[in-house]
DNA sequence: GGCGAATAGTTGCAGACACAACTATTTCGT
DNA sequence: ACGAAATAGTTGTGTCTGCAACTATTCGCC
């Protein structure tokens, strides 16, 4: 309830604040000689990992943590490349399913090597498997937290 | 070396991905009532500390991982508010002073507390002590090893 | 059954940011 | 001491994103 942080309160915000930044720089250059972004690439991986492989553009915007317009316009992009298709649902005519393509799917397969790799040079191998565990619990903590009070 | 993540992996690392995003929003939409972007708040608070309360622009850039044109553009949204003043250097005519004014000075001693308190109730409160030194240890980490390849 | 509320998606618009190009100034090698 | 290279800052331009407004469709309650 102080007003202020304590030095090691703020040394490990300031830590963690200037580090998220650097990183995710880093996992976006690490991706770019593939062609392909961080957020184009977490498309690919969630309609892979969907039924059918693909997603209502509600649901794919609440999984990225993206507006709705935000979304519409990624999927533009990606439509455009040809690694996504929309298709119209038979049973709700208010949503458009994002599917993924053949080719879509064989960009995230051709990419997701390098993404991996870039992730675990930059976070998991400095961690070790103990410090990625408490990466989870600490990160597992926060969003309870944040979940428990959406609109406070 | 593996080709893709564990379980646990994959869990910890879309722990952290997703927090990050809903934290920095709760944030910012905290310290938005008080009139103030985080983007401007951290200004102030990097220009508070420094000496004499002013910056050189790349300095300042460097500090708050911007690019040198959105520093410049920050800054412009600063000046009109009031908040910060431009000022030559006499022992180097390239660069430019952002410096702190009074009124600057004063509406973050004011936003100060809100924000402190948002930080201590998202994140700090949630982690508790060890928690934070555990951040704290962490992004350190993860700090120091993408400082040694900065351009690899 | 029908009307108001909720939901899905897109588009117009504005803000924030990065990169590239440019000017101005300083530093360094010879 | 002079010219090339480096450094500081700004401006032009394009991209990404969110909010507000809008249309279309479905849901819920009377």
């Amino acid at each position: 309830m102080t007003e202020w942080l304590t030095e090691r309160e703020q040394a490990s915000w300031r830590n963690f604040i200037m580090s998220v930044h650097d990183l995710m720089a880093a996992l976006e250059a690490d991706l770019a000689p593939h062609g392909i972004t961080m957020g184009d690439y977490e498309v690919l991986v969630w309609l892979s990992e969907a039924d059918e492989q693909r997603m209502r553009m509600c649901d794919l915007a609440g999984a990225l943590q993206l507006s709705p317009s935000g979304l519409t316009r990624r999927l533009d992009g990606m439509v455009r490349q040809g690694w996504v298709q929309r298709a119209s649902c038979s049973s709700d005519r208010r949503v458009a399913w994002a599917q993924l393509t053949d080719t879509g799917l064989q960009k995230m397969q051709q990419v997701a090597p390098a993404h991996v790799a870039s992730v675990r040079r930059h976070v998991l191998d400095p961690l070790g498997p103990k410090g990625v565990d408490q990466l989870g619990a600490l990160f597992g903590r926060v969003r309870d937290h944040l979940q428990a009070l959406p609109t406070a």
